[in-house]
DNA sequence: TTGAAAGCGCTAACAC
DNA sequence: GTGTTAGCGCTTTCAA
């Protein structure tokens, strides 16, 4: 590979010329500049980014860590952070933590150690340590989907109240007399407030709610499949029942077809996120969207400012949920 | 972040005892590597990667370069592809090319830049350069999904004739007289060796074929509906749709259910891939299962002995589909 | 406007 | 078994 030291020996000028030129330093003649740029060009000059760094002592990569790269949902969100990073000249290391804390603590070490610029994370259930490394050594990170503290974290998420809320509403304007909550991992923001906003529209709607309509810790669909044979045990159609995630909901209703129980006559069934491919199969599910790709932009966008000022205008950033009226309610 | 040099100088030894200790040499004194381990743990030294890098001439990132990485299928491929590298110690950086070549180069050039250890890389439509570049700088690299020449590249691929072949057998097996094929990019070798199948499999059930039952360039739900449209307007039910992928399925799916014609009684179709979430919406698509999980792991574990003996036992990995028959056909 | 020189943290060849 | 030293490619300070 072409060097900075080979254009310098080929054009008769030192190697700081060559790199002043290359990185638009304003301190070199035009004709130079020329000189120069073409025949970087002309020999598919490349810089060696890891020299860069290594001088610069710091990387233009982002390390990028959730539970699971492959689920639909965070799939869209990485879309988006790829997006908007690569096109401001960053580079995405994506990693999977499992939900796992001890695995998160270990793969935000080696990205420390990568020297990377800065961090995406969505913390594995409740853990604040990983938090507290990438603050101690003083790398820049947003909180994607959850956070850990409301008012220091800097995060970007989604009005999990409000979009529990809207769902819960939807659902109690029917006359079924519940309305069951398939929630998810409760040491978790997200469940936290997407259970403040089932309660809070359950209120409004003067319906009594009964704490054992709420299932949490599903994770899957086999953990909606699971729950909606546990509610079916103690409680007779018609009701209704709000899905934390889209999967969950459709692990329901796999549940709730097996037992020939119709949808939404007897059981109405919302799900939360709006998977793509869901809105072209039956039965056509009723959700809450949520802007994923969007979101993985606004998340990217946050961390570069962060990384370039060390400062930033908004540091919390609430993304608006919306509902969707689909078939299944 | 403490450094060799830290260590060195706290424990009165030099920085090479230190480099050797932690890098397992066996020539230092158990006490000394004891000592030093001991030294290290306590402080949290995390070895700065960029500096090793730099001095080595190698990273330990892998860059994966695809068409998009939240399409379902894609990015089960990618949590295979990251479990593997990271359990060896190495480091993903994920891209999307859009199916765009030039993009693609410009990719390319940059994992080139970063000094990658290697680059897993689903070509965009018929771009041979990128892997010419790539050969040229001598970074290993293995094709994922598709291959531009069978005899000579490394890669990782579905066995295609075979998936469109069981597909089409299959599908032929009823007494429709028609079996239309919704086909992929055709400068593509998955669609290629898939059309090569779906004929073997029509002549087999000697079928005389029409050129006009294959539609090719389908990329996405909206042209499998557009095409499913295009067939209805020429041909009357009974007949069968082969599918590329099950993204391309749902779409026709879609066309059929408009027009309230009944699957299979009057249209069978089939999708590819068998994306997860399908197996439990309506209706229950029948398709051809691909190791998606496993061809990621695959691809993963052929790179790595690239990367570490320049070669390999087998360069040219070969994935078996399988049938799996829902409610579509 | 240009260039010389230092140094980022680490590894490895070599000397002791 | 341990230490000295050179150097990877680049940026940046400072001098010319």
């Amino acid at each position: 590979m072409v060097r900075l030291k080979d254009i310098a020996d080929a054009l008769n000028v030192s190697i700081t010329t060559v790199s002043k030129a290359l990185n638009g330093h304003p301190d070199i003649s035009e004709a130079r500049r020329k000189e120069i740029l073409e025949y970087a060009e002309r020999f598919n000059y490349v810089p060696n980014q890891v020299a860069r760094s290594f001088r610069q002592q710091r990387t233009r990569i982002v390390g990028i860590i959730l539970s699971d790269n492959s689920n639909p949902y965070n799939a869209r969100i990485i879309r988006g952070i790829e997006e908007t990073l690569s096109s401001k000249g960053y580079y995405t290391i994506i990693m999977n933590n499992q939900e796992d804390p001890e695995k998160e603590m270990k793969l935000v070490s080696e990205l420390l150690g990568l020297n990377v610029a800065g961090v995406l994370l969505t913390p594995a259930a409740g853990n604040r340590k990983s938090c507290e490394l990438l603050r101690k050594f003083n790398i820049p990170y947003v909180l994607v989907n959850r956070y850990i503290n409301e008012k220091e974290d800097t995060y970007v998420v989604v009005d999990d109240r409000k979009a529990a809320y809207l769902g819960t509403k939807h659902l109690s304007s029917f006359c079924y007399d519940k309305v069951f909550f398939l929630n998810f991992l409760s040491s978790v923001s997200s469940s936290k407030n997407r259970l403040k906003g089932y309660k809070d529209a359950l209120k409004e709607a003067n319906i009594e709610m009964d704490e054992s309509w709420v299932i949490p810790e599903c994770k899957n669909q086999l953990d909606g499949y699971k729950a909606m044979l546990k509610i079916l045990e103690k409680n007779k159609p018609p009701f209704s029942v709000l899905c934390y995630s889209d999967y969950i909901a459709i692990g329901a209703i796999c549940a709730l077809q097996e037992r020939l129980i119709r949808i939404p006559e007897d059981v109405a069934v919302m799900g939360t996120d709006d998977i793509d491919i869901l809105s072209f199969v039956k039965p056509r599910l009723t959700t809450v969207g949520v802007p994923k790709l969007r979101l993985g932009i606004k998340c990217a966008e946050l961390l570069i400012d962060l990384i370039k000022k060390k400062e930033c205008k908004e540091r919390r950033i609430v993304m608006k949920p919306e509902l969707i009226i689909r078939e299944t309610s």
